[in-house]
DNA sequence: GTCTATATACCGATAGAC
DNA sequence: GTCTATCGGTATATAGAC
């Protein structure tokens, strides 16, 4: 925790950034209200700035910690296999799982994309560089052995990240879209981390693979 | 055009529109300016009133105007092929081709989709129930037909607009973050419309295709 | 139809009591 | 450390002159 009247309460500070969490992806940074934080956080909105400063560091400090979470996560997961498709495999299932556990994160990324990045603090940039240069490796070795064909690795990073983070946040749109679509809704897959994982490298995986 | 005062004038309304196209996609909905809207359409903040009605009724039409578009584009590509897989990729070059021309269009969706669509009206819900009726139907017939493994028509349909939409929009993002990859950068392709397309028609098609 | 000027409301941030 | 009260700035929307 990076706050300047951090000494004590470490708690209070936990509970005002998980409320920013949630208010921010849903309302974005301009949509949030400090007093709407404020009151989530169970907490009066002169007591917030006490604690974390003023709206925007608060901001940076919970893309930080989403962002930082889904690093850690990958590169475990990437740790514990050998091959380049036992990898990118978990490297996939890394990020559904932490965009189903914290679901503020897929919604700030989209957020984020949409405004170009302009305001990403440069730690966070480092950490997403971070998590590129892990799938980049991986599909660079995936490349040599012969067990991909030669694909983009920018193109397919961002189609990776894009289809699980649209997934992960997809779903309550889509289910306002479905009756007014002429199809038949019996067959249709609940969206949960373990199937967005699944569809996800099913798809990829088979896509890239070299023949 | 379906405004109060649209009797005359049709091109000053086409203006304001096209400027409250961008400042919805740049800032969203809560962020864009009506200020800022009138001053690119070269017009008085209280002209736009006159014309096209309060804020919220002028993102209800841009939202219209950028999915009909899009909605009539994949149609016509649909109905020149006749197989699922020629069907799957010309819809797919379809949106690719529509979010390059119109690049409000990929960042309004994403900006919608993260706050779950709760305020989209009912045409637009209408047009996007539409392409994913249309969708639906390609992969349904391809599964038939043994071209496609048995997919989940709703999960594929929402991978493939997130990975066009997410390719079409985070270029910007992704040049901040290169600089901190730790990774060599000379032949990474530039992200067009053409490159997009055939990157998701590769990976989809190659990932649904029933070996 | 087109403008200036303004009403009205809201929000981020802080002052100051306790 | 925690609160109430409020300042200053800015946004949507409209009134009203021309």
């Amino acid at each position: 925790m990076t706050f300047p009247a951090s000494t004590r309460n470490e708690e209070t500070i936990r509970t005002i950034v998980n409320a920013a969490a949630e208010s921010f992806a849903e309302d974005g940074f301009v949509g949030a209200r400090v007093d709407d934080i404020a009151r989530r956080a169970g907490i009066n909105k002169a007591l917030l700035y006490y604690y974390v400063g003023d709206k925007a560091a608060l901001y940076a400090h919970v893309l930080l910690e989403a962002f930082q979470q889904a690093c850690s996560l990958v590169d475990s997961a990437v740790d514990t296999h050998s091959s380049a498709e036992e990898q990118l495999r978990g490297a996939i299932a890394a990020v559904a799982r932490t965009a189903a556990a914290n679901p503020s994160f897929p919604r700030l990324m989209l957020r984020e994309i949409t405004t170009g990045g302009t305001s990403l603090p440069e730690p966070v940039l480092k950490t997403m560089g971070h998590i590129f240069g892990t799938i980049c490796r991986i599909l660079r070795k995936g490349i040599e052995d012969g067990t991909f064909r030669n694909v983009d690795p920018l193109m397919t990073h961002i189609q990776i990240m894009g289809s699980i983070l649209f997934l992960s946040t997809a779903e309550k749109t889509a289910r306002r879209i479905l009756p007014f679509a002429p199809v038949p809704q019996e067959e249709l897959q609940p969206i949960t981390a373990d199937n967005i994982a699944r569809q996800v490298a099913d798809t990829i995986l088979g896509g890239i693979r070299q023949q």
